[in-house]
RNA sequence: GCCCCUGUGGCGGAAUUGGUAGACGCGGCAGACUCAAAAUCUGUUGUUGGUGACAACGUGCUGGUUCGAGUCCGGCCAGGGGCACCA
């Protein structure tokens, strides 16, 4: 008997393949495409086991999709720039660009050996300006779209790195790198206008029904959309400053306003902080703790009374106080709002604690005493009830009432009914080295020029210091200083690089035309846009993916794509977790630093005890990593990938153990012994099958037809594990079975081709092998997926159920559809059923044909 | 605080529209082969009672709808995730 050599067969097919250029693929309008794309990595140097599991998943589509005739676009590429580039030059002394090709180039080497239907000559990276170049040209488009500008915002600034951080990158106020409190700076930035497309990306959201609905509410919830009515308080002796603009989704409640909250940074509360020390004092420290993240969520409401009133728009001759408060945020809305406390958590602490009035103006409907109200404790929140004591507004429900107040409020002149978006626009540029360059120069009398066609692109200069903190591009002492290209006078050019969102943010649409001379080639996109299946983690589930979303549109507007929806199905793979080590003294233990002791608990290498943990994600602090490329190397591809697909669903996290893998890879032998074991007997190919078969062999026909049709269905709907547990039955099914005369070899050569051809998606190299060893010239990879005959899937007998009183009694084999009379007389001759029902009054029988027979005692 | 998801044997998980709970795998137990081990194969494996046929119980807890509920509805509990002064 020959075993499998997983090593040296799976080196011998991945040449095989790439020799042939089996996946190289273009377009090709007589076939149908499809796009399987998985989210490209970032190359840290290594795989990790994460990017099996994703890329495992994708190969399984892409696979199934080709041999299902599909002419499939499957690329790999590279989100080469970003920080660690940068902390390696720093921490070691080696070039960014060296350090990210070398990774490439080792992490190329891996994702090769797991033996992928890549289009490797489709192969891109993100930091080469053969892809950056042409990221510059579509950023000078939205430059003069209107959609990219600059301006003042308030930002995270690291003191000590001289950067500006991302939000993520900010860590309990704290930077990720330095350890320094952030400040909020403000500073002038580089924004891309996403907010021109709050209202579509919102409302798209509903198309993409191949899409989580978990991710689409995370969307949806990001872009926080509201309905509301901004309208303007006058205020009282003020002509500097007549009114107040505020922003409410409550106009019902305005009757039960009692005061006014600005925030410290609107203009208004600035103005009296330079007329008045208490105000200025009050503005400073809110300011101080306002600002910072993680105080805001402790922060106490604290306010500071201006002294100012203001005139009630609704109530003549009513004024209410205007109080600077430490949690209006400015950003949001105008930066005002009015407080009204019986209706709002928020308003009712800061009233209570200001003794302000507490007005009640919406009597729930549960509520049969309205004068009782003014005795609560707490603000009723909830849109339902009756509106009181709000003069024009009484008696209407609470709906009714904002429609109302809004068109009081237009018909007035004072509001307008508006839309509010929660999602800002994006803050794209970064003061880093390793991004792409922002292409355009800073002339003192021509403002931001956009580098012209001829100086294109904007290289990064290789000879650059990374000795001082800030960005090593703006000291570098010659690259930033150029002439004006429209005046000729000295002038600057922009220091800083694009966020690496950016570079993601359109590389699906590049794979299409990888080489062209133009960002994307209108043809190539065309074809193959939509990436038909999406695949990655949830962590991208808002940033990258609205990102994506927001570029389609804004490359659509310019003409460059014909779709707005980069990503028509989208799946989001759970994470892969490992148990994790500790010992005496509370150090982690990596998984291959412990090992099972003589009473089965597990101890490490040299015989201490050592506790087991939590199952975590695979984390370099816990150190329950599992390097793949040992598994690689031990397993080879076909294990690992099998046993990524098996046990748990996609979408949820799973558990890497031992005694998995070692399952997976007894399956792949296994396989293959069927295989050897049966390859004697059987016919040669193509040999036709004979009319007349044994029971044996039709059953194994039926079996291997119903295993086909199970598969496909679970491979479209993304239930892997559900595939693999059909594949284990089916070769359980063929390990039973022993050919008598040749007509059952002629079954059992159909079954085993059937077999092979559902394993290759998942484990291609045995496939391939398998495939050969059945004496086929062809490549499994090019063979069709094959059809369930509906003549063999159809059950011409089926098992019904036979309950008495709900509870199992019996199960009855029967001919499918037999009519309902005799299926109940069958169930009812039952001699378990007779036993159960003896003594008793039948009071009716339901009958469900095919099902169950369900005797009601 | 608000929103969302999940909860099934020792473990990962199956279970079409409400219709036989526990497929398949892992692990365990017993056996075969072997001088022995590894590998492989066979049987068995939700809990309890019974030699057995069988019976009772069983899908986080609790109440309901139904001939019938893991699945539907109400109220809880636990774990995970997202958002969080958003007016």
């Amino acid at each position: 008997m020959s075993r499998y050599n997983a090593k040296e067969t799976e080196k011998k097919w991945q040449a095989a393949w790439a020799g042939r250029g089996t996946f190289r693929v273009g377009e090709d309008a007589s076939k149908p495409k499809y796009y399987v794309l998985e989210m490209f990595p970032y190359p840290s140097g290594r795989i990790h086991m994460g990017h099996v599991r994703n890329y495992t998943m994708g190969d399984v589509v892409a696979r199934y999709k080709r041999a299902r005739g599909f002419n499939v676009l499957h690329p790999m590429g590279w989100d080469a720039f970003g920080l660690p580039a940068e902390n390696a030059a720093r921490d070691k002394g080696v070039h960014p660009a060296d350090w990210t090709y070398a990774n490439i180039a080792d992490m190329r080497r891996d994702l090769q050996s797991m033996g992928l239907s890549l289009d490797w000559s489709r192969e891109i990276a993100t930091c080469h300006p053969e892809y950056y170049r042409h990221q510059q040209k579509l950023f000078l488009d939205l430059l003069a779209a209107g959609l990219a500008y600059r301006k003042e915002a308030s930002v995270n600034w690291d003191p000590v790195d001289q950067t500006v951080l991302a939000n993520e990158q900010v860590i309990d106020g704290r930077g990720w790198r330095s350890g320094a409190p952030v400040e909020k700076r403000k500073l002038t930035q580089w924004f891309f206008r996403i907010t021109a497309f709050l209202e579509d990306l919102l409302r798209a959201l509903d198309t993409l029904d191949r899409w989580p609905d978990r991710v689409r509410l995370m969307q949806r919830n990001w872009i926080g959309r509201s309905e509301g009515l901004q309208l303007h308080f006058d205020l009282v002796d003020r002509p500097d400053f007549p009114r107040i603009d505020i922003y409410t989704t409550r106009p019902d409640t305005l009757f039960g306003a009692s005061f006014l909250a600005i925030s410290p940074e609107h203009p208004f509360a600035q103005a009296l902080a330079k007329e008045n020390a208490a105000a200025a004092a009050f503005v400073a420290e809110s300011l101080r703790t306002g600002t910072s993240e993680a105080l805001i969520e402790t922060a106490e409401k604290r306010g500071f009374d201006t002294g100012v009133r203001a005139r009630h728009p609704f109530i003549p001759g009513h004024t209410v106080p205007v109080f600077v408060v430490n949690f209006v945020l400015m950003e949001y809305g105008t930066g005002a709002i009015f407080g009204c406390p019986a209706h709002d958590e928020r308003d009712f602490e800061f009233a209570t604690k200001y003794r302000l009035p507490i007005l009640w103006v919406v009597c729930p409907p549960d509520e049969k005493n309205p004068a009782s109200l003014p005795t609560r404790r707490e603000a009723y929140t909830e849109k339902l009830g009756r509106m009181i004591n709000s003069g024009f507004l009484d008696g209407l429900d609470v709906p009714e009432a904002i429609r109302a107040a809004i068109a009081k409020a237009e018909a007035m002149g004072i509001g307008k009914g508006v839309v509010n978006f929660r999602q800002r626009d994006w803050l794209v540029s970064r003061q880093r080295y390793w991004g792409c360059p922002i292409p355009v120069i800073h002339c003192g009398a021509c403002g931001i020029v956009p580098v012209p066609e001829r100086d294109m692109p904007v290289k990064l200069p290789d000879d650059v210091r990374f000795d001082k903190p800030g960005n090593p591009l703006d000291h570098h002492p010659t690259w930033k200083h150029v002439a004006c290209p429209k005046c000729g006078a000295a002038a600057r050019r922009e220091t800083d690089t694009f966020d690496t969102f950016v570079d993601s943010s359109w590389y699906f649409g590049r794979f299409c035309s990888p080489r062209a001379d133009e960002p994307m080639q209108r043809a190539a996109v065309d074809y193959w846009l939509p990436v038909d299946q999406y695949i990655g983690g949830i962590e991208h589930a808002i940033l990258h993916l609205l990102y994506s979303r927001f570029f389609m549109r804004a490359l659509k507007l310019d003409g460059r794509v014909g779709v707005d929806e980069p990503f028509a199905g989208l799946f989001t793979q759970g994470m892969v977790c490992h148990e994790t080590y500790q010992d005496a003294s509370g150090n982690w233990l990596m998984p291959n630093e412990v090992t099972r002791g003589p009473d089965g608990n597990w101890i490490s290498l040299d015989g201490q005890k050592v506790a087991a943990g939590r199952v975590e994600k695979m984390s370099k602090s816990k150190k329950n990593v599992i390097d793949p490329s040992s598994i690689l190397d031990q397993y080879g591809a076909d294990t690992a990938r099998w046993f990524m697909l098996s046990d748990s669903p996609p979408e949820r996290d799973m558990e890497w153990t031992t005694a998995g893998v070692e399952g997976a890879w007894r399956f792949s032998q296994r396989l293959w012994r069927i295989l050897d074991e049966a390859l004697p007997a059987l016919p040669a190919t193509g040999a036709a099958m004979p009319a007349a078969l044994s029971a044996p062999a039709f059953a194994l026909r039926q079996a291997a037809h119903r295993t086909v049709a199970a598969v496909t269905n679970d491979i479209e709907t993304f239930h892997f594990n559900r595939a693999v547990a059909r594949i284990y039955e089916l070769a359980n099914t063929l390990q039973e079975f022993r050919p008598g005369d040749a007509g059952d070899s002629h079954a059992l050569r159909e079954a085993l081709e059937i077999l092979v051809c559902l394993v290759g998606p998942m484990m291609p190299h045995l496939g391939e092998e398998m495939w050969a060893a059945l004496g086929h010239q062809t490549l499994l990879a090019d063979t069709a997926w094959p059809e369930a005959a509906p003549e063999l899937v159809y059950q011409d007998t089926v098992m019904v159920a036979v309950q008495v009183g709900g509870k199992l009694r019996a199960t009855i084999e029967v001919s499918r559809d037999l009519d309902q009379a005799a299926l109940e007389a069958a169930a009812l001759s039952q001699e378990n059923v007779q036993r159960a029902i003896a003594g008793r009054t039948l009071r009716k029988v339901i009958v469900v044909p095919n099902r169950i027979v369900n005797v009601v005692v």
